[in-house]
RNA sequence: GGUUCCGUCGUCUAGUGGUUUAGGACGUCUGGUUCUCAUCCAGAAAAUCGCGGGUUCGAAUCCCGCCGGAAUCACCA
């Protein structure tokens, strides 16, 4: 049988990390089973759309590497794919369970169904509309809300990942089918358009757990074989257990991208938070995903978002695509993290400096940071190398002639690669009788004065001979 | 409050009755890699397996009770 899974998110606002996992998981077990992915878009809250939103999510999950086989853009055979577009079908299936006595129109009026509720939680007493079942229900009609007509029982299910679940009779409640605008409810429309659409694994958050019944009644009384539903629990705050959600400051996919952060790594790092497949493996690329995801092997308790986690992973990401597919590959990353100074530059000298500095990135946006002083001098601060704790115990006087040794020897070299300036930079140690602590400090501060950077002969190479040597004679001078 | 789910190092997790002195990863700490920062390497600390009973020769693993946490109880999804 041929596995179909699909993402449904509501076009209100962008996806926070919170909940990008449950596109992630259905997107790996449909790739692995060579099944199908749908995407549908849930906008049958008008109050709640947001303009843009919808490019938003599509966006996001390009970027992710997530693709899907009918939806909006690819279209597909179980269109439309926008609730808002599929009214009609909706109101069939709704008229069939009026047909079979399982849905009414409820005239009561707001007001008075809340007075129903303040009256139970004044008793202390639960709130089920069904003991507030109106008797007198007029004919359907636009403007009426409808309800579903719960037949109270026990429900026992299988949930792939929680396992065997239970529920007694007084979760079951009439809930709304189809709202007084005409439009349905999740409840509703999700077992319709999945039936629909053919999805055979259901996968959403753990929020849906406690409405799992109602669901369970309403496949009942439309004689629908319902998908396997794979409950995916919670990513919670890093800072407690509660659920993260966009109240609690969850950030925004792209806002990680913007960050710096590679879809590898993100994918990598949500995929495994509450996944994993037994071994030691911590890294993956999406095609191991792919191959060895597994529903059965999702955990069920909910699991703390870890960012300083998802930015380890990152920094393995920008190495583990340096060295495997080549500083080209990983530069093709960077556009958009170059320091301001770099806008002049050509590629070739910037791809040099991001071959120098790639192993110290743990998001491409450090590039801005740790990078400017390769594009334009640096402004010199005598205070941060008269402080440094290897060279406060030399004076001005040995400071400055420790420079022009060095600028002497360096000017004469006949090429500037990296192991003619390391071996220079070794004869210099033997030829001034100076730790490398304090030479080496010397000359790295004063070609940059940035907190750190590369191996001091690579930063040189790369500076260039002019550059180095003008920067050292200033410094020079300053002193 | 009702209902339901969850509970192994600080965090993510391995573990499905004995090979477990509970393994790995992040983080933390220490040391090494001729300067810094990072990488990398080596090592350390860190979990009475929520608690209490039981079953068993033997339990993190099975059963019961309790406690703690979370989710949900909308004409939102």
């Amino acid at each position: 049988m041929e596995i179909i899974t699909r993402f449904a998110p509501s076009p209100t606002g962008y996806i926070h990390i919170g909940n990008v996992r449950s596109a992630i998981y259905p997107y790996l077990l449909a790739r692995q089973s060579g099944g199908k992915m749908i995407l549908r878009i849930e906008d049958t809250d008008r109050a709640r759309y947001v303009e843009g939103a919808t490019e938003l999510i599509e966006d996001t999950l390009e970027w992710l590497g997530i693709n899907w086989d009918e939806g909006p853009i690819v279209g597909g055979s179980h269109g439309p794919y926008f609730q808002s577009e599929r009214m009609e079908i909706y109101h069939q299936w709704a008229r069939k369970l009026i047909e079979q006595g399982r849905a009414y129109a409820d005239p009561t009026p707001p007001e008075k169904i809340e007075e129903y509720r303040k009256e139970c939680n004044d008793k202390k007493t639960p709130f089920l509309y069904r003991n507030f079942r109106p008797t007198d229900t007029p004919e359907w009609q636009p403007g009426i809300p409808l309800r579903f007509k719960a037949e109270p029982k026990e429900y026992n299910w299988h949930d792939e990942v929680m396992g065997d679940l239970h529920a007694g009779p007084e979760v079951l409640d009439d809930i709304i089918l189809i709202k007084k605008d005409g439009y349905p409810t999740y409840n509703f429309a999700h077992i319709v358009d999945d039936y629909e659409m053919g999805v055979t694994h259901l996968m959403r958050g753990a929020e849906y757990l406690s409405s799992t019944p109602n669901y369970l009644a309403i496949y009942e009384a439309l004689s629908i074989e319902r998908p396997k539903i794979i409950t995916l629990p919670h990513i919670l705050r890093s800072d407690g257990r509660k659920k993260l959600g966009k109240r609690d400051g969850a950030k925004s996919v792209t806002e990680y991208r913007e960050d710096g952060i590679l879809a590898e790594a993100m994918m990598n790092y949500l995929a495994c938070l509450g996944w994993n497949d037994g071994t030691e493996q911590e890294i993956y690329t999406k095609d191991e995903l792919i191959k060895h995801f597994s529903v059965d092997r999702i955990q069920s308790s909910g699991a703390r978002y870890d960012e300083v986690k998802l930015l380890w992973l990152n920094g393995q990401w920008i190495r583990k695509i340096f060295t495997e597919q080549g500083a080209e590959a990983l530069y093709a990353h960077t556009q958009d993290f170059w320091p301001a100074s770099a806008k002049g530059s050509s590629d070739e000298d910037k791809l040099k400096v991001l071959s120098i500095i790639y192993d110290r990135l743990k998001t491409l946006s450090d590039l801005r940071e740790m990078t400017d002083y390769f594009f334009k001098d640096p402004a010199i601060d005598l205070e941060l190398l008269k402080n440094n704790k290897f060279l406060k115990k030399l004076s001005e006087a040995e400071l400055e002639s420790l420079l022009k040794t060095s600028i002497m020897k360096l000017d004469n070299l006949e090429s500037w690669d990296a192991d003619t300036l390391q071996n220079a930079l070794n004869e210099l140690l033997a030829e001034t009788d100076k730790k490398p602590a304090e030479l080496f400090s010397l000359i790295r501060i004063a070609i940059s004065f940035a907190p750190f950077s590369p191996a001091l002969n690579l930063t040189m190479e790369v500076l260039g001979k002019e550059t180095t040597l003008a920067r050292l004679n200033a410094v020079a001078r300053a002193i």
